[in-house]
DNA sequence: GTCCAGGAACTCA
DNA sequence: TGAGTTCATGGA
């Protein structure tokens, strides 16, 4: 399926954060696991994105993880034109990029493993689960042996013995406790997506090893309450090196996440940061 | 070898 | 509420 979207970047998208299992293949090209699947994207052209599957997967799936019926260009445009400076540059730094609609429980563990780890370091966490619980696949298309991301229960049935080998550090029992507490039903994430973003997280943070940050995070990327606002370590810099005054994520209203996601994949390149 | 990472729990004031 | 400490692990 061939894409023609101003704002849809997948370099962009692999590398701001949100999702941990896109990785390049070659310079332009993409692969992707999500939903049980395994899927190759390639930028043909700054405004076109060909997506490797029939047109009935891009309909009931990649059209709505790739959130492709929301104009992201009206925010762009609206803080581009607008007189705060960072943002301005931000907008149009990150233009490509968008908010997935992920799953929720594997937004919820990944985010739960990300605490105070680099990005590269939570990938090799998840890519070691996803070997040791997910199910193994092989994508006819291009051959590409993969590893799906383990459901609910299969994780909930882990031993902690057994996960500590994936080397999660103190994450590890959190990982078991959030995972046994969806899968029974301690936990709705689909009712908690449904519901608005203060109540998920409220519900989130009741779980251990979630404080703000990553409830924020898991609402944002995986509930899809674009009005979250995680602070993360960058997040953090940008508020104290660009707004000494204070920022009000407030004015952002009802979107305030995607300015979230131009400040932390600006500011990252700012410091030279690739990954 | 040192510092840092999409932090949170815990303690103590 | 707020500041300080501790927690595993690996990337840079």
């Amino acid at each position: 399926m061939r894409i023609i979207n101003k704002h849809f970047n997948i370099k962009q998208i692999a590398d701001s954060g949100q999702c941990f299992r896109m990785n390049p293949v070659t310079e332009k090209r993409y692969g992707l696991t999500a939903f049980g699947r395994y899927i190759e994207l390639e930028q043909v052209e700054e405004d076109i994105v060909e997506i490797y599957c029939g047109e009935d997967d891009y309909r009931r799936i990649w059209k709505d993880y790739f959130d492709l019926d929301y104009d992201y260009g009206l925010i762009v445009d609206r803080l581009c034109g607008g007189s705060d400076e960072f943002l301005k540059a931000a907008a149009a730094y990150g233009s490509g990029i968008r908010i997935l609609r992920q799953d929720p429980f594997e937004t919820l563990i990944s985010f739960i493993i990300s605490q105070n780890k680099n990005i590269p370091a939570i990938k090799a966490c998840i890519e070691r689960i996803c070997r040791a619980y997910g199910e193994q696949k092989k994508d006819d298309a291009s051959g590409k042996v993969y590893y799906t991301f383990p459901s609910c229960e299969r994780l909930a049935g882990a031993r902690l013995e057994d996960l500590r080998a994936m080397k999660l550090g103190y994450r590890d029992e959190y990982v078991i406790a959030a995972s046994r507490a969806v899968a029974a039903g301690d936990i709705d994430l689909d009712k908690l997506k449904a519901g608005s973003h203060e109540e998920a997280i409220k519900e989130l943070k009741k779980i251990k090893g979630i404080g703000s940050k990553v409830a924020n995070c898991i609402s944002l990327f995986g509930l899809h309450h674009i009005d979250a606002f995680p602070v993360d370590v960058w997040v953090k810099r940008v508020l104290s090196e660009y707004y000494r005054d204070g920022f009000d994520a407030g004015i952002y209203g009802g979107y305030a996440g995607i300015v979230q996601q131009y400040m932390f994949y600006y500011i990252r390149h700012i410091h030279g940061r690739q990954t």
